[in-house]
RNA sequence: GCCCCCGUGGCGGAAUUGGUAGACGCGCCUGACUCAAAAUCAGGUUGUCGCAAGGCAGUGCCCGUUCGACUCGGGCCGGGGGCACCA
């Protein structure tokens, strides 16, 4: 018997040694094999991994390995999310450059991703911020343009006076810039935009094709989507009070079953009507700045009071001439949506009713609730926004409100006013052009050229990439790039003439829009892509990350293949078949009396009779152990994958990331469960030894026969070979694990059997072999390095990471006699062994003859027999 | 406010999708080995009544459908997430 120990620390860099020296890992293009593209979301090399980083790149691992066990050309690429702000804030409190600081950065964590063993291709490694990438982002940027698909627009952003950037909404806090405190301005500023919204539909309808997603996130994206179906109605307005040239008002509306109960009109305050009515009323003016005055930060919204002020302009009722509504400028009306305009029906919406009760302008209901008596019914401060019956509404009286909404829709369109209907059924969006412009150093330039004479000049290709000068200052605010004395001073490529280059860079969710792509071929230096390598790579057929990427880089790079095909770089619309969002990994919070917190390192837990304890290992204090939270620096409650990684090495980190919690919600990282982790690995690395010393050599001859014990082996392993491959497949590693423990289990109970009896027959012998293999093989694609020393140790000299998956035996996990259990009226009372073929009669008078259910019977006959065959018999009584 | 998801032992979680609730792991208890400890091995571990055989209750709460419900339907309670001035 084996007494020492399976040494990890030796172990686990030599197997990576080999792996790496034979290769085994890289993927080419032209294998004829079937491919199979495992992909992990990329990590911003912010200085070290984390506990999410080892758990998402183990859970993409295991099926890489998997799936090449199964004999897949498995491509499982890994690089780097490189450009973005960290950097730069380095940059000013370090003083290091951006770019030194984040290459400095991918070589810690590669060595530190090295070290977990994963089966990755790293001949195909690049970062974002490799002018050898972004080249072909500048390049797909100018096709992008050229398509129509990439615009310079007028946008509001929030504008921080100090540190004179743009600011994102999550960097506006209580309306003033998170890092200089200023207050934010909203400002019209020229931004370059990707045409999204030219793909709504298209992006919406297509979710419904990706059944490898997660509901979750079809459903987020869907809203996020927004789509709504509505009317767009014009309204006349009375020639008496509009502005000079002016003659209507368009307004989206998803109620024009509500268009009787209307009150008001309200436009946004940039609305062009407002303007125009501005120029001659100072008043009105003044409060159009106010409202602009205001960011456009959330903060903002959720405080700000609804104000109105009437323009003085009425618009005409579709329905009726005579009925004329008064147009406000509201600050709650937003340019961006619908046409920037709303009419307001205050019985039915709440908002619109707040705004009327301020303004005294009434309401009328139009829609009755069922059961309620419409003389008496009223709408005070609570607006009704659910079914009933049209009231007050004229010829939509008695209606429910889609017949109601369906009749307006029906006779607007009908009345055609000069050359156009009245109205017409309309879609909207919620989703908007995505704004790429950032006025940060550390980020892909945008390739253009402003030229006073020629505008727009995109840099010719032969001049790309457009390359980030490194001899950059950080000792001011605002954009290094703009700041630099020489590099944005060029001349027009088109007159010769002065000129400035974009000082803009984009967006770094542009730079993770498309690397899965360039995944397929990054040696390609004269394309982004090579079409018949990427569009037979491509899709990828496991994406793994964390929901927090379930809306914004999930659609974008949905948007970015639709665009790439467009142009020609790609020949696919979705680039994700199967996508699997990930938990986080939490941990424990533990703070002293104080209320400091305190790092999990720090401290040493104690089961006693009172329950757990913990105590600073320094000094002996309790400290008091908190809620169970997301590892966060904040609360101090992170573990560094370096400590385990180092002392119970990859395979442990892997096994206990796997094992108890469904990949999907959150794990809880304890010393316990990493003891539990690290001891099965020591087991298992036992149990093999120990079978290899009594078990058939490699390649004895198959028995003929098996007798009941080899047979009760064989059958607990190839039933835990079907499950485990089955489980992976469908990214169930918790039951995997599940099952590994499950047949380890029963190999240790049938090697203790045998050594009690002290012989082993030659058919027990050859079973053993068999099992110790398969289950070393199951247990390959999540303890890598473990698998291949025992491999070793069962005799092999090749390894396990190139062992093709093993066949189950499907007869043998059929069993001739089942024992099925038997209720009485639904609960359990006794257990019945037929044969596995047996007639219903024959089962239900084994029943019958059982005694619990003839006492239960009392020489009554049942009043009923249930045979689910195979299954359950429930016998009525 | 709107939309969505989840509530199972001391804990993480299983349950073939309507068919034996609690697999597997952690923790805890008992025992073996040991001078002792660690490690390892064996057994136990939903609650409750019982010496036991065995019985009763039990998947957040209430009601329903069904021979049978953790699973399906309705209504509550609790927790989590997404979106949010969207017309």
């Amino acid at each position: 018997m084996k007494s020492e120990r399976y040494n990890v620390r030796e172990a686990e860099p030599r197997w990576q040694k080999v792996w790496d020296q034979r290769g085994i890992f890289k993927t080419l293009n032209e294998d004829p094999r079937p491919k199979y593209y495992v992909l992990e979301m990329f990590p911003y090399p912010s200085g070290r991994i984390h506990m999410g980083h080892v758990r998402n790149y183990t859970m993409g691992d295991v099926v890489a390995r998997h799936m090449r066990a199964k004999g897949f050309n498995v491509l499982h690429p890994m690089g780097w999310d490189a450009f973005g702000l960290p950097a730069e804030n380095a940059a000013m409190e370090r003083k290091v450059a951006p770019k030194a600081w984040t290459y400095e950065n991918i070589a810690t964590m590669k060595a530190q991703l090295q070290t977990m063993g994963l089966s990755l291709d790293w001949s195909r490694e690049f970062a974002t911020c490799d002018p050898s990438y972004y080249k072909h982002q500048q390049k797909m940027f100018l096709d992008f343009m050229k398509a129509g698909l990439a615009e310079r627009e007028k946008r509001k952003v929030n504008w921080d006076p100090v540190d004179m950037t743009v600011l994102a909404n999550e960097q506006v806090i209580d309306g003033r810039g998170w890092r200089s405190g200023a207050i934010v301005e909203q400002r019209e500023m020229n931004q370059w935009v990707f045409k999204i919204t030219k793909y709504s539909q298209e992006l919406l309808d297509a979710l419904d094709t990706l059944d490898r997603w997660p509901d979750k996130v079809r459903l987020m994206q869907r809203n996020w989507i927004g789509r709504s179906e509505g009317l767009l109605i014009r309204f006349a307005l009375d020639p008496a009070t509009a502005p000079n040239g002016e003659t209507e008002l368009k307004i989206f509306t998803t109620r024009h079953d509500t268009l009787f109960g209307a009150k008001f009109a309200a436009i946004a305050p940039d609305h062009p009507l407002a303007t125009a009515a501005a120029a001659k009323n100072p008043k009105l003016a003044a409060f159009i700045a106010e409202c602009k005055r205001h960011g456009i930060a959330q903060e903002i919204i959720d405080t700000q009071e609804k104000l109105g002020f009437d323009t003085g302009i009425r618009a005409i009722h579709p329905f009726d001439p005579s009925w004329k509504l008064p147009i406000y400028v509201a600050n709650f009306v937003l340019m961006e949506y619908g046409t920037g305009a709303i009419f307001g029906c205050p019985a039915h919406d709440q908002r619109d009713l707040d705004f009327v009760n301020k303004y005294a302008l009434g309401n009328t209901p139009v829609v009755c609730p069922p059961d309620v008596d419409p003389k008496t019914f009223v709408i005070t401060d609570k607006a009704y926004d659910g079914e009933g019956t049209m009231i007050n509404s004229r010829f939509l009286d008695g209606m429910t409100i889609e017949q109601a909404k369906e009749e307006v829709a029906r006779r607007l369109e009908n009345d055609v006013r000069g050359n156009a209907p009245a109205a017409e059924r309309q879609v909207n969006f919620r989703l908007r052009d995505w704004g790429i412009s950032r006025q940060r150093y550390w980020g892909c330039p945008i390739p253009v050229i402003h030229c006073p004479k020629c505008d727009v000049v995109a840099v010719p290709d032969q001049d790309l990439p457009v390359v980030l000068p490194e001899d950059v200052t950080f000792d001011r605010p605002g954009n290094a790039l703009d700041h630099h004395p020489t590099w944005k001073h060029v001349t027009c490529p088109k007159c010769d003439g002065p000129a400035t280059r974009e000082t803009d860079t984009m967006d770094v969710f542009v730079d993770s829009s498309w690397y899965f792509a360039r995944f397929t071929d990054p040696w390609n230096d004269a394309a982004p892509t090579t079409l018949p390598v990427v569009n037979r790579m491509l899709p990828v057929d496991q994406y793994i990350g964390g929901v927090e990427h379930a809306i914004l880089h999930l659609l974008y790079s949905r948007f970015f293949t639709r665009a790439m095909k467009v142009t020609g770089h790609i020949g696919l619309e979705e680039p994700f078949a199967g996508m699997f969002t990930q938990g986080m990994v939490v941990h424990e919070t533990y703070r002293k009396q104080d209320g400091s917190w305190v790092t999990p390192a720090e401290v040493k837990i104690d089961t006693g009779a009172k329950g757990r304890r913990a105590h600073l290992i320094a000094t002996g204090e309790e400290v008091k152990i908190g809620s169970i939270e997301k590892m966060s620096k904040s609360k101090r409650n992170t573990v560094d994958p370096d400590d385990i990684l180092s002392t119970h090495g990859a395979d442990t980190a892997r096994w206990f990331m796997l094992s108890d919690s469904p990949p999907e919600r959150d794990v809880i990282w304890t010393e316990d469960g990493v003891q539990g982790a690290y001891r099965f690995l020591q087991r298992l690395w036992r149990l093999t030894n120990d079978l290899a010393e009594i078990a058939a050599p490699v390649g004895a001859a198959r028995p003929k026969e098996f007798g009941t014990k080899a047979t009760a082996v064989r059958k607990a392993t190839h039933a835990a070979l079907a499950h485990v491959g089955e489980d992976i497949e469908r990214l169930r590693f918790n039951r995997c694990v599940a099952h590994i423990y499950e047949a380890a289990n029963a190999l240790s109970a049938a090697l203790s059997d045998a050594r009690a009896a002290n012989s082993v027959s030659a058919d027990l012998a050859w079973a053993f072999r068999e099992a110790a293999e398969i289950l070393i093989e199951i247990a390959a694609p999540m303890m890598p390095h473990l698998a291949e020393e025992c491999w070793e140790a069962l005799g092999h000299k090749t390894l396990v990471a190139e062992a093709p998956w093993p066949e189950v035996e499907r007869g043998l996990l059929l069993e001739e006699t089942i024992t099925l259990p038997v209720q009485i009226n639904g609960k359990k009372r006794a257990d019945v062994t037929v044969a596995r073929d047996a007639a219903v009669k024959d089962v239900e008078a084994a029943v019958l003859a059982l005694e619990p259910v003839r006492r239960a019977l009392e020489g009554r006959a049942p009043k009923r027999i249930i045979v689910v065959p195979q299954r359950i018999v429930n016998v009525v009584a």
